[in-house]
DNA sequence: CTGTTAGCGCTTTCAT
DNA sequence: ATGAAAGCGCTAACAG
């Protein structure tokens, strides 16, 4: 591995001049540039970052904090913050939490250590004063994830519309016992709570407690989700479930009570997820424009790293609605 | 920020001290030690790691190359590498490479700057030669991918068993006419295709090259994959899809066409995604035993670099067929 | 047990 | 247009 001495040497000239060819800066004869450019590619020279990084005390690099890898929700979100991080000479990492919160710190150690430039979560393990600790002292956005405490810039959708835009789907294909299966103490969820309980009532159909039940995100959720709402004596005609993998558990349950979907009963999913389409039936879902959500958080990555944004910023973005199988229009 | 340096100061000592409390190196006295750790909590010191790993010239990081974090089934496999990499005291990071030659080039460069200590392909890009002649300069170690020239530890299954294995279970359960989805140019994919012919020499069945049908490994390959199989004049009775994913699309396109599975047409997928319990009907495949893949191949790694292991190298861990709905017996 | 010192590879003033 | 030299923050001989 040659160092930018040996090039130097080779070159005959200086360190610095070879700096210059390799940063393209400064001023350099094209007679020097040539030759130092040729002695680079005879040596197949390449410049160890570690020394750049220290010097200029920057590495150019974005960690982005994820639960799961595995959650394909995220993968369009990443691609929407690569593409950005790579226009603006950035690069980005990923990384599993698992929502651990001693994980969490082995990466935040990243930044505290220097070895990354700025940290984007996508899923917060520590608590919320301890994250506005972290946020005020480093360059940190939430992407997709708050609670109304946290001092940082947000970029999602507006949940409580979604909520309300899902359940009014319903409501209109002539549903009037509908059920919600969410999960509880999380932002993004009590707002889509929000919405449906104000489609409900802008309907003027009665809010019934027992229609909420509280799982977690996942398929398992869904099964465990719609046996508590069909042990009820007057069990719904339609569940609006909080994401996509909680309606795929629903369904498989359903039909295994021997219900058919959307026959029996209509479910909503969200997130459109890259089962939604696929799932037999397809689901009906709220898409959220994901790569944008990824660009823009990048963006406002940048805004910060530069300064421009110090408080508190949040950035709501235009969810849509997805019809298919699972919500297709039957008498009730 | 404060630096090594003003941590010295303010604890009385030299910087080389708190070098060594800061690597438990070296002895210390107690007195001393409890010291310099009082300031270094008081300033919250947290130490650049761009200056150490300049010093050391390592940085205890491997990159992981995927495809697409999307792809359900690298996280478990990633999980276990994240582990044995956080037991021996190195992280890992994440990247996409889309198998785009330009992106997977950008992320090389972290390991020929310096960034990385070794890199990790569960997909590649470039051609054997160009990966085989970096292979030769750095850490480099295949995850689940390979062809028969590469030069570089490979941690794998044996594909033409789990092939084998695959159309044995289909004819197994009395299927004569039976067909393949796969992909071109994959070694993984030529070996299942081969298990997948022995096991039919084996059972005396005539090979049909009408059966096979190339596509790619995606939900919409199975789509076209059956549409191309149900044009025949004798169609198949059952179908090993080379994914899980694209048995989805043949199950989903099989439905359109009004036949049912497992019915009217057997399904066998292959790598137990997540997919694979949860769909309806919930598909039988082989699963690979990702978890110790992702963990063999940290292990590997860390060998490689060590310089235990300097030339090519395979390892094959045991897949398991797991039978679920889509092939449940019936008579034909 | 502790301090002094050189240096990892690079960039960037400051001279010339 | 180019070079000399300082220094980013840290570790690791070496000396004492």
């Amino acid at each position: 591995m040659p160092t930018i001495q040996e090039v130097a040497k080779q070159a005959g000239v200086s360190v610095a001049t070879v700096s210059r060819v390799l940063n393209n800066s400064g001023a350099v004869s094209v007679n020097t540039r040539n030759k130092v450019q040729s002695v680079i590619d005879e040596l197949n020279y390449q410049p160890n970052l570690l020394g750049r990084n220290l010097r200029r005390s920057e590495t150019r690099m974005i960690l982005v904090l994820l639960e799961n890898i595995a959650n394909p929700f995220y993968s369009k979100i990443v691609k929407g913050m690569e593409d950005t991080a790579h226009e603006n000479g950035y690069n980005v990492l990923i990384c599993n939490t698992n929502t651990d919160i001693n994980l969490e710190n082995v990466y935040l150690d990243f930044l505290r250590n220097k070895l990354v430039d700025g940290v984007i979560f996508a899923c917060t393990a520590m608590g919320t004063k301890e994250f506005n600790k972290l946020a005020e002292q480093y360059p940190v956005v939430l992407c997709n994830e708050y609670n109304k405490d946290i001092k940082a810039p947000i970029i999602t959708i507006d949940n409580e519309v979604a909520g309300y835009d899902a359940t009014s789907h319903l409501i209109k294909l002539g549903h009037r016992k509908i059920a919600m299966i969410t999960v509880n103490n999380v932002g993004s969820s009590y707002d889509r709570m929000n919405g449906y309980r104000r489609a409900l009532k802008d309907a003027s159909l009665q809010l019934n407690d027992e229609y909420i039940v509280y799982q977690n995100f996942s398929y398992k959720g869904g099964i465990r989700g719609i046996k508590q709402l069909f042990e009820l004596e007057e069990p719904p005609t339609a569940v609006f479930c909080i994401s996509d993998l909680v309606a795929v558990g629903a369904i498989k349950e359903l039909k295994r009570q021997g219900l058919k979907v959307p026959k029996d009963v209509a479910i909503m999913g969200f997130d459109n997820n890259s089962i939604a389409p696929m799932y037999e039936p397809s689901i009906t879902t709220i898409a959220q424009p994901r790569y944008d959500i990824g660009k823009k958080t990048m963006e406002i990555m940048f805004e910060r790293i530069k300064g421009n944004l110090n408080s508190s910023y949040i950035v709501k973005l235009e969810h849509e609605l997805i019809v298919r199988e699972s919500t297709l229009p039957s008498v009730h």
